[in-house]
DNA sequence: CTAAGTGCAAACATTTTGCAATCCA
DNA sequence: TGGATTGCAAAATGTTTGCACTTAG
């Protein structure tokens, strides 16, 4: 999708609510949409505070991120990092996440078959399934080579 | 497993790190075992406080706590409440959950051939698995029952 | 014009930590 | 006796909020 498409999508997302397209929310939209990594609040603002352009606070930022993920922009994940992190949501696919305990990669990975089992496990509790995370704790291929070649040292 | 067994466990794994089973390490162990529900360490805290016994600090819980997960005794969950919950690990097996986002009640499931294609997904991707959980977030029976109930009024 | 939005700093909430006093093998 | 442990209060940390001023439409 075009970055002009995304903010226009936001803009009539706004306006749905009667809140405004202002300069901060679009500085922030910009920022947020430019990576393509996991980021965090703190990260953002920092880059907002270290790149040219308008002076955006922290606040803004925060309450920004959340009308973002209130609009089904971006996702909040927490990556045990003691922060939240935020990823595109808008034309992606569902994943779910390996988070590295050594270098703090996220990856990312999907299977239906999983989803499938998940549905079945609602429908045998009786529970509504409105979403789903999963993630998976250990090392990543880079990580784990690093520390064979540790050990044949 | 009987609480006398958990016990002397907990007192010889504290003997390998030489660390010693004080009056308020036991307490809190005790307590902790005592339920078998979900608790935040503010919640195990308030007990301790409130019912007769030695007088024990939020930060002698908070470090017992983290004693008791380092030894396998308790896993944390973040049930998405703001705090961490605990439950026993000690003769359960694993199992995953599902957060109810009306009543928070927190419910256990397992599904060995999820477990599976975890392993499935890490084999693909080169990935270590040390751990994983995964939470369904949705309504409970209870729940979706009652909000039935309501629209039928 | 005026509801909505902003920056700032203070407030929050949970958890961690420094430290002097205390305990116990 | 000395390392381990405790309680207390202060600190840390990520996030939220109250408020007076500013801005968008």
């Amino acid at each position: 999708m075009k970055h002009a498409d995304i903010v226009q999508r936001f803009e009539e997302w706004l306006k749905t609510k009667s809140l405004k397209l202002t300069k901060p929310r679009r500085r922030i939209l910009d920022r947020a949409f430019a990576t393509h990594e996991h980021f965090s609040a703190e990260e953002l603002h920092a880059w907002l505070v270290t790149e040219p352009g308008e002076k955006t606070s922290r606040a803004t930022v925060y309450r920004t991120l959340a009308l973002l993920q209130e609009a089904g922009f971006l996702q909040a994940l927490d990556a045990e990092r003691g922060e939240m992190v935020y990823e595109h949501v808008l034309g992606h696919h569902h994943h779910d996440h390996m988070l590295c305990l050594s270098c703090g990669r996220i990856e990312e990975f999907h299977d239906d078959r999983i989803e499938q089992l998940q549905l079945e496990a609602c429908k045998r509790k009786g529970f509504e399934l409105v979403s789903h995370d999963l993630r998976l704790r250990g090392y990543c291929r880079k990580c784990t080579k690093k520390s064979a070649a540790v050990k044949r040292t």
